[in-house]
RNA sequence: GCUCCUAUAGUGUAGUCCGGUUAAGCAUUUUGGCUUCUCAAGCCAAAGACUCGGGUUCGAAUCCCGAUGGGAGCACCA
């Protein structure tokens, strides 16, 4: 064992031992001797017998003796450690080359965008942006019994407020007749069947693993039922399976739909079609024509890679890396429209834009602004546990984008009166954010003021309180309404600076308060709390959209000339 | 029922693939302090975690086996 080495085992033992309190263990030293020079490990009983008598040594040393000797010989390991570093953003892709990747956003325009959209379409672009690739947005459009060009457009509407951006917009209906043939295909080489078995028992057999008597008619049977399925066959009569593995354990791959018959008009391309292609064969197809390389979408579809890779290797195409990532949902917050649906319905909430949804146009509402949720989605990480997202988290990024540019305004809950004697200033210049230049309002004032009725009950008659922006009142009588004096070159530090509005000019205005919509799901009756104010007449000069910080409230977004929604403190 | 996924502080995550250089990093939350003519923001500090049980190894959050908790799929929805 040479010099060298002890002298390095003695260097850590020191500083480990000087990091903990005077004294070390025999185990930690090792492992960060043999972490740094695995040429040791071959040699660990050697080692170990070194590390033992010098730790047992270092140990005997008090902490100033220990400090002494590092001081003398080994200064440099003084120095803080480095922090661990943060991964920044998403974890790399596998097989990804920068300037090659295309990913892909497919939304069903079956329902307004909400927070799980805006999760897989930021988690998607953000890859493409990641690599200096493209990124698509497929309208996913083939079941046009649920499908509306409403939702298209809404859908079209709340990424755009998102800020994304795509380099090609297209729906998977654009490529009907690429189906068709790839369909076609399939059927020709017996890799798919026409079954016309009843729906129920399609579904027992997949339970029970039992292939169907349809599944042994030949290709040509086949052929002549799909022309079949063109006209004469009604929907539900007739399907197009592929021919998967009806002993599967990844009960997906039991025969599963790839065509089916559907008589609705198409929101878009209206009664052209009757045979539509299901979702696992829409979107393998769509993903291998469109290049996706890599295709992101959310954990119920896990088992659905098997099936995309089944397809697309039957048809000598190309496959994307798929990955997965789990659902955001927030708690207490319905994602789905079953839920929602009927809660418009019975009047519980008013419409896809209440406050109360995790819509984004509801979020846009209640005054959450684009990049804080693309920061908070980023901050949930590509994991695959599933989660309800702290909505926490979400304010605490909105606050600190809203914060910059909110206008700090004055608002008064509960008003009370207070007069005050000998007031004499007519008018004040308020400035309206406390660091950055927004400005200044004047307001005009005498000695008729509200303040909130939480502070008007903390203050004692012969106390003092600073009406922010004004000055000092010595409180002369305390009750239902309170008398003061103004009190000229009060002392500013140590008594209560509190906001107010003037009598005169005082604009009355509701607030309400989105809560939580289900309490261990049940509904929360009391999910819209509403409060009237007075706020300063400066409101009504604000454009509506608004951010606004009621002084020592919290954060309200304007929703019109007299309703504010409060979005967080 | 069968199959798959998943498990790190109150919450959300990094680290796990490829065991050691990390007695577990960040954010949020909570609490304290500084700053401030707001209870905001900003700055500083504190608190707080590897689900459990075995195994492999000199060494396990990391690998293996098992248990348990949570989620998903088994649609002619996507």
């Amino acid at each position: 064992m040479d010099e060298e080495i002890k002298k390095e085992i003695r260097k850590i033992t020191l500083q480990n031992a000087f990091e903990h309190e005077g004294e070390t263990r025999d185990k930690i030293i090792l492992g960060k001797i043999l972490g740094t020079k695995p040429e040791f490990r071959t040699k660990v009983k050697e080692i170990s017998i070194q590390i033992s008598e010098i730790v047992s040594s270092v140990n005997k040393l008090s902490i100033e003796e220990q400090k002494k000797e590092i001081d003398e010989n080994f200064p440099e390991i003084l120095v803080p450690k480095e922090k661990i570093k943060e991964r920044e953003g998403l974890p790399e892709l596998k097989n990804a080359q920068q300037g090659n990747v295309i990913t892909r956003f497919p939304p069903e325009p079956n329902g307004y965008p909400h927070i799980g959209h805006a999760k897989a379409a930021i988690i998607n672009s953000e890859y493409a942006k990641m690599y200096g690739g493209k990124f698509i947005l497929r309208m996913d459009d083939t079941n046009p019994e649920a499908e509306r060009m409403e939702y298209h457009a809404a859908i079209k509407v709340g990424l755009e407020w998102l800020g994304i951006e795509f380099d090609i917009v297209k729906s998977t209906s654009d490529d009907m007749e690429i189906f068709y043939e790839k369909g076609m295909e399939l059927i020709n080489s017996g890799k798919a069947y026409v079954c016309k078995c009843k729906r129920d028992d399609i579904s027992k057999n997949r339970r029970e693993r039992k292939a169907c008597k349809c599944s042994k008619e030949d290709v040509d049977k086949n052929i002549d039922n799909w022309g079949k399925m063109e006209s004469k066959f009604k929907p539900g009569e007739a399907i197009v399976r592929f021919r998967g593995d009806m002993k599967a354990d990844n009960a997906v791959m039991r025969d599963p739909v790839l065509f089916r018959i559907i008589e609705g008009k198409h929101y878009t391309i209206g009664e052209k079609y009757r045979i539509w292609p299901s979702y696992d064969f829409a979107v393998a197809i769509e993903d291998s024509i469109d290049g996706i390389t890599h295709a992101f979408r959310s954990k119920e579809f896990e088992l659905r890679e098997e099936l995309t890779e089944a397809i697309l290797d039957s048809l000598s195409m190309r496959k994307p890396q798929q990955g997965f990532f789990s659902r955001l949902e927030f708690k207490g917050m319905p994602i789905s429209k079953r839920i929602i649906k009927p809660l418009i319905e019975e009047r519980k909430v008013s419409w896809y834009d209440d406050p109360r949804l995790p819509t984004l146009e509801a979020l846009k509402k209640r005054g959450i602004k684009p990049e804080a949720i693309r920061k908070f989605i980023m901050s949930l990480g590509l994991t695959k546990a599933n989660t309800l997202a702290p909505f926490d988290s979400l304010e605490a990024f909105n606050r600190k984008f809203v914060d910059e540019d909110s206008i700090r305004l004055y608002m008064v809950n509960n008003p009370k009166k207070l007069s005050v004697k000998n007031f004499s200033i007519t008018s004040v210049e308020i400035s309206n954010h406390p660091v950055n230049d927004m400005g200044k309002r004047k307001i005009d004032v005498n000695g008729d003021f509200y303040i909130s009725g939480e502070d008007a009950k903390n203050i004692k008659e012969g106390e003092q309180i600073r009406l922010l922006g004004l000055g000092n009142i010595l409180i002369t009588k305390q009750g239902e309404e309170l008398e003061g004096e103004y009190v000229k070159d009060g002392d500013i530090k140590n008594i209560p600076k509190i906001q107010w509005v003037s009598q005169k000019t005082a604009h009355q205005i509701k607030i309400i308060i989105p809560k939580i919509l289900f309490i261990d799901e049940k509904f929360n009756e009391d999910s819209l709390e509403e409060m009237n104010v007075y706020c300063e007449p400066h409101y009504l000069q604000l454009k509506e959209g608004e951010e606004i910080q009621f002084i020592r409230f919290g954060y309200c977004r304007k929703d019109s000339q007299n309703q504010a929604i409060f979005t967080h403190k």
